[in-house]
DNA sequence: CTCCTATTTCGATGTTTTTCTAAATATCAA
DNA sequence: TTGATATTTAGAAAAACATCGAAATAGGAG
């Protein structure tokens, strides 16, 4: 759960995982739309994926990045409980992957 | 909002959320629940504070720290709309203060 | 094989965080 | 005023983080 947070702590990373959002990216499109050079962005990688938050895909020379909902939703989820929250997902129909 | 994230990436800062969730509790009661010395305990304190997340009020020579559901509640909120999920809280009764 | 593109790794540097002990501050009681 | 208690601040050292330019790696095209 510290590593979930301290992922989202950063704006950058939160961004990344906005974008995910739509759709998967590679590395180089999600650059485009982030002021920081490749190799910085590459390290908000690394710890979007120490947390488990995202998944890669190599086609070829291109790295695809996924978002990994599930688990950014359980982490919410966990933590939101403990404030006696509910959470609920308005969009639950992708089970296909 | 990374002021939030950043104050929950860290345990004891969240151990001590929960226990304010209770109820308001002194510097050295919440002291009494974590194994770190009360300076660093201060310092994690002002962290929180950072984020507005608790509020003091100095009685005589105790501080009594209280939890600011609200902000915490509205982080949430304004994150998990980011992904397409409802928060709604089940004990919302205090607009007391 | 050589070159180009995509991405990461390396090495350096500066900033922030975490944690501690010791000292300072403030309040209350005698 | 002196002493005891509650809490924070100061100062220091280690670890973690953010960021960059340059170099390394890996695939595909020619």
């Amino acid at each position: 759960m510290s590593t979930v947070f301290k992922a989202l702590a950063d704006p950058t990373r939160r961004k990344v995982l906005e974008l995910l959002r739509e759709k998967p990216m590679t590395a180089g499109e999600l650059a485009e739309h982030v002021v920081i050079t490749k190799a910085t962005l590459s390290s908000h990688f690394a710890v979007l994926k120490a947390a488990s938050l995202v998944s890669t895909v190599k086609e070829g020379t291109t790295i695809t990045y996924h978002l990994r909902l599930s688990v950014l939703e359980e982490a919410m989820l966990d933590f939101t409980r403990l404030f006696g929250w509910t959470l609920s997902s308005s969009e639950t129909s992708e089970v296909t992957e």
